[in-house]
DNA sequence: AAATATATTACGAAAATTGTATTATTTTAT
DNA sequence: ATAAAATAATACAATTTTCGTAATATATTT
């Protein structure tokens, strides 16, 4: 048995399907699209996965997996707010951790039985993993105190998707709140506070522009 | 003839296809799922439209008509700088404007003669035109003149492919470059050089991290 | 050279999509 | 209120896409 060649193309295939569901969602992708993204013949495919939705399931775990434990690698480590933050900016253009809306979409469309739970399950795992990592972070002074989790984790998750997120916007009075954040957020990072910022308001309450004396 | 009411449904039809086309592709998204989407019959659609290439036609002049329009009208009015690029961020939000790399890439699939032609011709129009329009912005100190009248337009597009986007990626030498001329954005954002400014480096070569006296 | 992995091609079955027809319901104008 | 128009709902055949398997050929590994 050749391991590492074995493992090889399972790897690509997974890999192009990750990109695929990640932008179309898992119905509007065809198996042999992967195979073609993927550089492998169908039968290839079929050698590794007995049908689509077990193919979905392990780009599932992969992600949930992979992706968290790179996610709270970087927030433990020991380098600078500034050092992590870049890391989950590359890790984010990666596109290599999360699951995407419309991946979960079709998923939950299916009609299999246990696959909802499975997921709804990990998915809130995840997310509370997510949370407390970074709650222990903001607990050590490594990010700014009143910047919410909930809003690191959906820009480390896709900027893309940022602005029109309804859940992202709902967690904000206005859509200008949230822009507010995403601006505050790049002009004065995630560090915690510090001696040049004297003027700024409560939570979430500054005003749009950034401040130039 | 009803002529308010005859436009309703085949404008909302209009713009759930668009929606759709842009996350997905022409190719991905069945004439049903726009109807779905519209809350209209099928046979509503093809009461307007003899098939599906007619209606990406007719999203794609909208588009290039209407969201240039808009952008221009924008660009132009009298308003502040931060007036201006609040309202390119809306508008982007709206996400009213320009064609998705999605949509573009299954008519280009499209062995149907002369069609890709009139898209490559009509984009480079308009991509030209924004173009234009933003160097008057510039020219007349609206904007900075350190940044690239291609970030603007790329950042108008889609906030969310930026960092994916192999285009604007190839516009700078590294990733690094782009996350700069972003964060630079937001840190400064397009307003011109002001005395606060003094400690700046030549175009695109300032330090990543804000400078905090 | 033998064994294994992969590619290619072909194929039938199943599913999805398209486009049309028919009839019922709702909306609009008079 | 009534007629006309617009739209929805359903059903349908024709076409296309997708799925999953098989048989055979080629490449890679051992």
């Amino acid at each position: 048995m050749t391991s590492p060649s074995k493992n090889r193309k399972r790897l690509q295939i997974l890999a192009s399907a990750r990109d695929l569901f990640w932008k179309y969602g898992f119905r509007r992708v065809p198996i042999e699209e992967i195979c073609r993204h993927a550089g492998a013949s169908k039968m290839t495919f079929y050698r590794f996965f007995p049908n689509k939705i077990e193919l979905a399931k392990a780009v599932f775990d992969e992600e949930t997996g992979r992706g968290l434990e790179r996610f709270r690698t970087i927030l433990r480590e020991e380098s600078s707010s500034a050092e992590k933050i870049r890391k989950i900016f590359l890790l984010k253009m990666e596109g290599t951790h999360n699951i995407s809306k419309e991946f979960l979409q079709d998923f939950y469309g299916n009609s299999e039985v246990g696959l909802k739970q499975y997921i709804d399950q990990k998915t809130k795992e995840s997310w509370n993993e997510v949370l407390s990592d970074f709650r222990y972070a903001q607990d050590r002074g490594w990010f700014r105190r009143d910047l919410k989790p909930e809003f690191l984790y959906y820009f480390s998750q896709k900027v893309g998707d940022m602005l029109t997120d309804e859940k992202l916007l709902s967690l904000y009075p206005t859509a200008q709140d949230l822009i507010k954040e995403v601006t505050n957020f790049f002009a004065y990072g995630i560090s915690p506070a510090d001696q040049s910022r004297t003027s700024r308001d409560g939570e979430h309450e500054r005003t749009q522009e950034p401040e130039r004396p």
